[in-house]
RNA sequence: CGGGGCGUGGCGCAGCCCGGUAGCGCGCUUGCAUGGGGUGCAAGAGGCCCCCGGUUCGAAUCCGGGCGCCCCGACCA
């Protein structure tokens, strides 16, 4: 912990993986590609969890827990859907001391079983929707993993639906992705970009894929959330059908949509600084640190007393507060420490303030003494919960500033060069097929991140064709 | 799968060339002091040196084989 972290400037890379273990969120594990996710970034990860499914339960959906292991033939059923999925397969062959009769797969995702279940429960037109949730772990045999950005087991929701018609499929798509946009906005205070994915990048067996964008610190992309209309390509294959209101056999439109531990990562790269993470507090699992400062036993008791009372006001508040009365740390260690962790405000509590009624408060989002203030013990939750606010908005900003400062309009292939080699966004026109697409990633790296949705609208020659109809494309180098 | 690195107390590493007592920093325990920006002193605890085999009187060190992990690229939430 006396260590620096690796500076970002120097090496991104270093520098995440310095922070995810430093300021604890995760461990490594014997387990090639697994991270031990520890307390801190498991309660981190807690709170997007309950921000979404809030959110989902709003919206209609109920939670449910399918088996982890898919028999293996199901795969099979959907033909783009096993192509995409066979090479980072897990499969467990033996059981019991003996050779299973058919192996089982350990879900890289659940539309296969769920399908199957699916084709048992509905029935009839009244059975419709039906929108089920789950919340699980999936196995993805990646070749390169970096912790929660990518690692061979991961923890995420994947919601299944069920609907009569396209058009109401296509709702539910679109719904979905906006719930993702508003959490990851709102709640992670990251930009994200909404839009639809090309052809090369959509879901394995899905009709059309929309997903959310974030740009990292180093102004990489990161898909931070997909959702999938699937069309009655799984329906098809599950023989998911339904008897309408004419007693006349239909096949089902179904989505599926999905967000992992991965949003711990955008959190972490989104936000972090050279001092370490910075959380939005609505995230934060604790938003306040309280650092008691005592110097010698008789001022340390009427300090901790106040210290105690202090977290217990703001406690009844309704803030995430965390005392930390180790002893034998000196307070700057502990500023440090804090700082770290990401802990959006930091109340320093002494001798001095206690005589005077008052508090110091120091924010994260702005460093040294320029995010210190002295507010006086009476109004003090009132300035903490302006505080969070404040530094929620704040951190929102600057990452808006941020990404808009690194987009940048490319009228043709010269200028996407330019800009992805930059290290950039580039936006502008397409109307490419999946070769030109692919020969775009060779030569500069960058793929088709999204078309956006804010300006679908908007159409102009094709900056590699030069074809009259394109649509704006954002173009970057991604996670 | 290609390239690179590394396996030695909890963590980070040195020792290996040139075989002979297992060492350093951090952390941990106890005590005293300290305390408004990464504490100081003192005393302690803690090690199948990745595994298997070989050479040798003797192997962390030399030789052979294996295994594992990390990092960098191509595939992916």
């Amino acid at each position: 912990m006396a260590a620096q972290v690796t500076p970002q400037s120097e090496d991104f890379s270093r520098w995440y993986n310095d922070i995810v273990y430093r300021a604890d969120l995760a461990a490594q594990s014997p387990v090639r590609g697994s991270v031990i996710i520890k307390p801190y970034g498991y309660e981190l990860w807690e709170g997007i969890r309950d921000a979404l499914d809030l959110r989902f339960k709003a919206t209609g959906h109920r939670n449910a827990y399918f088996p982890l292991l898919i028999p293996e033939s199901y795969l099979r059923r959907e033909a783009e859907h096993v192509e995409g999925f066979s090479p980072e397969l897990a499969v467990v062959t033996h059981a019991g001391g003996k050779k299973l009769e058919e192996a089982l797969v350990i879900r890289p995702t659940s539309e296969t079983i769920i399908g199957e279940a699916f084709s048992e429960w509905i029935q009839s037109w009244r059975d419709l929707p039906l929108l089920i949730n789950q919340w699980s772990n999936v196995v993805r045999w990646e070749l390169r993993t970096r912790p929660f950005l990518r690692t061979s087991e991961f923890l995420w929701q994947e919601g299944h639906t069920a609907h009569a018609t396209d058009d109401e499929a296509e709702a539910e798509t679109l719904q979905m992705l906006e719930i993702y946009a508003d959490v990851a906005i709102n709640e992670a205070a990251i930009p994200v970009i909404s839009g639809r994915k090309s052809n090369i990048e959509r879901f394995a067996g899905a009709l059309r894929t929309y997903t959310i964008e974030a740009m990292m610190g180093d102004k990489r992309a990161l898909q931070a959330g997909t959702s999938h209309n699937l069309g009655q390509n799984f329906a098809h294959a599950f023989d998911i059908r339904y008897l309408d209101e004419n007693n006349q056999q239909q096949l089902c439109w179904t989505t599926s949509w999905g967000l992992s531990t991965r949003m711990v990562g955008a959190v972490v790269m989104a936000h972090g600084d050279d001092t370490g993470l910075r959380l939005p507090p609505r995230l934060a699992p604790w938003q306040v640190v309280i650092v008691p400062i005592t110097r010698g036993d008789e001022e340390r008791e009427t300090v901790h007393a106040s210290a105690q009372a202090l977290k217990e006001e703001l406690d009844d508040a309704g803030i995430r507060t965390h005392l930390d009365a180790r002893e034998g740390l000196r307070p700057g260690f502990k500023f440090n420490d804090w700082e770290l962790r990401g802990v959006p405000l930091r109340l320093e509590l002494g001798p001095r303030d206690v005589a005077s009624n008052s508090v110091v408060l120091a924010r994260r989002d702005i460093p040294g003494r320029e995010g210190k203030t002295s507010v006086a013990r009476s109004g003090l939750t009132q300035a903490v919960v302006e505080g969070l606010q404040a530094i929620q908005s704040n951190m929102l900003n600057a990452a808006t500033t941020f990404r808009d400062d690194n987009i940048h309009d490319a009228r043709d292939y010269a200028d996407l060069r330019e800009i992805i080699e930059a290290g950039g966004w580039a936006r502008g026109y397409w109307a490419g097929d999946d070769d030109d697409e692919r020969r775009v990633k060779d030569e500069t790296g960058a793929t088709i991140r999204c078309f956006p949705f804010d300006q679908a609208d908007d159409r102009g020659p094709c900056l590699l064709t030069d074809a009259g109809d394109g649509e704006i494309a954002l173009f970057a180098r991604a996670y």
